[in-house]
DNA sequence: CCGCGTTATAGTCATAGTGACTAAGAAAGA
DNA sequence: TCTTTCTTAGTCACTATGACTATAACGCGG
């Protein structure tokens, strides 16, 4: 049996790797949920698309790149998103230039809006989730297929069992507007009734925040809330036909 | 905004990165969840204990680094193990010698057997679980205590949900030997006759192989099983008082 | 070889949660 | 005013669960 540990080399005898996030941004866009991503100018992949992403500052840890990195792609600051980490991709050839592990995150925010082109060639847009695997969905760079995939079961099953839908909702919300996030993810809808039933009674899911004023709608006004302390729903709402 | 994406750099133009991989190595010992940790014999964090691990090689990814270093820390080949990645850890000062990410892993595995005395001067041992946190527990070196809590929660829930706790028990298993890794992992036993009907009732948790004849207990001989396909339970067996 | 403690297996029963519905009422617009 | 749309408030059968009780097999100590 070997004992070595990391440490008992020299850590700096080692080959070198880069270290990059990539971030699989989602929001909610026209009841449809999206993910943002760049295409890319040059090679290798010109002309693909791809997560937006960097590489990680000597004096940062993996955390605050996304962070920045969040920033510089919305535009916003991060108030209103979650991001959490997904994975890390490192297979020897994702990048054919040389050895980059990718520490892949996932954020969620309300509706953004477009992003604004940016000074380079490169492009910015949103992309419905239903288009990536269609025929004229986007060529994907890298092994940003596969992250993503990752990321869209991550977002489904974290409807499942925790409070984080309310994060794609601009405060104060109703409960349709709620219910439309499982909707948009899940690509199918909970049934009415029962949705109703289930995130009232969660304790601290959702808190109330008045009625609705404004009208717009046929229908009587909607209570509004606003997002409760809850992080887990216990038991999970699981998604229908399960 | 900013629309370049990592890739618009030159990746070899950014500060070198150590990437390596840790491993949280979980086994039953005594009716007691256990970790395998190695002594440190020289500094940084000389003498204390620290998860397993090593250097990504240039030719691996960091699973394949995982299983070689499984390998060779617990003498088996990766027959029989679970492993699966964990999280990323990528504080810039988490090795006081240079920049390292690690990407720690956990493993599971029925009762191991005691590691050998390496040829080097570092001891390694099992640790119960609940030694690490009492005064008489090991130091932890690194930000291994935070990856060791991340790994230890991940082990609990994911016996919730999915039917991982036959990878801790040989084949074939008795309901009371599997009923046990419950036990041991989550400090508390699960009612008997609900856990019975649980595990029964989840298709293809178990498959039934015939009864014990070796006795040595009182009691009628039990019926054994081994592993079925199934990997996830449906609705999730939770933890006692939830 | 008898009885006792241990263990495996098989129930029971009240309650909580869910899926699939039905019903009533409020507002907007024709 | 009438119709359509939408929110809210149920109902009911069925499933799953927590907390028990009951029965029977076996090893062992006397």
């Amino acid at each position: 049996m070997i004992l070595l540990t990391e440490e008992t080399y020299d850590p700096s005898a080692y080959p070198p790797f880069a270290v990059t996030v990539d971030l699989a941004i989602f929001t909610i866009r026209g009841g449809a949920l999206s993910v943002l991503l760049v295409e890319r100018g040059e090679d290798p992949f010109a002309g693909a698309w791809a997560l937006p992403g960097g590489f990680v500052e000597p004096d940062e840890d993996a955390e605050q790149a996304a962070w920045r990195e969040l920033a510089e792609e919305t535009g916003l600051t991060g108030e209103g998103f979650h991001l959490e980490q997904l994975a890390t991709y490192t297979s020897p050839d994702r990048d054919p230039r040389m050895r980059v592990v990718s520490v892949a995150h996932v954020a969620f925010a309300p509706d953004l809006a477009d992003p604004r082109a940016g000074s380079d060639a490169a492009a910015a847009r949103w992309w419905r989730v239903d288009e990536l695997s269609s025929d004229d969905g986007p060529a994907l760079a890298f092994d940003h297929a596969q992250i993503l995939e990752d990321a869209l079961e991550r977002v489904r099953s974290k409807l499942e069992y925790t409070t984080l839908a309310a994060q794609f909702v601009r405060e104060p919300f109703t409960l349709a507007e709620l219910r439309a996030v499982y909707t948009a993810v899940w690509g199918m809808a909970p049934d009415l009734g029962n949705f109703r039933r289930k995130v009232l009674a969660t304790d601290g899911f959702v808190i109330p925040a008045g009625r609705d004023t404004s009208g717009g709608n046929p229908g009587p006004k909607p209570l509004l809330f606003t997002r409760g302390p809850a992080t887990a729903i216990q038991p999970a709402m699981l998604r229908p036909g399960t």
